[in-house]
DNA sequence: GTCTATATCTCGATAGAC
DNA sequence: GTCTATCGAGATATAGAC
């Protein structure tokens, strides 16, 4: 039945951005889908590539997040980008924790990761164009990293970060608030980089 | 002999930031160190008390990162404070991955690794001070999540954004330079906040 | 202190009854 | 499709000679 290997699949969703690939067990998996152990190797030929089957349902979407849009100004265009990375990270929040765990592991998937950097980032340096220098401690690159690391640090560190909202748990509300930060800080970096022209 | 020990302390040091706990077997930690594997359970009686003991080692760095320089305006103690925290982050890179990697996995020391966290923001907010507002989106707590990932996401993420650097490694003008844009970014956060009081 | 050898356990994966 | 039983490999940890 499909829907037992969807349950092998969630279970294994929730597991892996838990506690990462090595530290999950088929047995593990099996408990939390509430199924038995043997039918995770019927459905899936392997604990390997039921991982791959995990990862593969976030990248679609990740893919989808990365588009470009086409209306109004750069800057309008950076925020709405921002914007719809947002949505993505929120909707699918545990595959913000899969991939950050990949790239410390150095797994072999790496390549793949980098390759959806690098696209996320040709499409940062297209906008920002001539706004930045080529190269040095202005350039697109750096941008890159840090827009990078304002958006995700928030979601990635959110389990230690509870305690600076004072145990309150990451609502809606914390979210917006967040996400108003963000465009703030864009908005000011990107007035200082006009007016330096 | 204390040079077995710590033979064994660097190998699991590394292996542990490399590729996390639960992929890192007894064996592999002998081999890396070239001692026989039952030296480690000689010396330290668990795998889970040899990967505690190499967290500790680094408690004290950290700690020492973390003090609030005295000297200069605010603004200065802010940049002091940014490269004293980088100073160490260089000197102990793998550290970063490692309580990343805590983080992620929700490990059983999180309340240690929110206690740094705390004594940190505790800084940052004092020395922003009524600059910021005492909530919404411009409070201290957002600034303080913002100045964390800018810091570390270059460091955390230096295995994928290798690529954006084309093949260059890591070297000290790149870290150079990117010290020179968070300053940067900090002094621009900082002038559009005093204008706007 | 350092070694070999091994006990005991859990892992991923498979065989085969139903 | 789902189960029980089990395989071989590799894990943590220990025993005991030297």
């Amino acid at each position: 039945m499909a829907e037992t290997a969807d349950r092998i699949l969630q279970a294994a969703d929730e597991l892996f951005s838990l506690r990462g690939y090595a530290a999950v067990s088929a047995r593990d998996i099996a408990e939390r889908a509430g199924v038995n152990k043997a039918l995770i190797f019927y459905y899936f030929e392997s604990k390997e590539a039921l991982f791959r089957r995990v990862l593969d349902q976030y990248y679609e979407g990740h893919v989808k997040a990365l588009e470009l849009p086409t209306e109004g100004s750069y800057r309008e265009r950076l925020h709405t980008l921002i914007d719809h990375y947002l949505d993505f990270i929120e909707d699918n929040y545990r595959y913000l924790q899969l991939v950050q765990r990949e790239i410390i592991e150095g797994s072999s998937r790496l390549p793949y990761i980098q390759q959806n950097v690098m696209t996320l980032y040709s499409r940062v340096r297209d906008l920002l164009g001539d706004l930045v220098p080529a190269s040095g401690a202005l350039d697109a690159r750096q941008f890159f990293v840090s827009f990078s690391g304002l958006i995700n640090t928030f979601y990635v560190n959110a389990p230690v970060l509870g305690e600076l909202w004072a145990g309150q748990q990451m609502d809606a509300a914390q979210r917006l608030a967040r996400r108003e930060h963000l465009h703030w800080i864009v908005n000011t970096l990107l007035d200082r980089l006009e007016s330096g022209k």
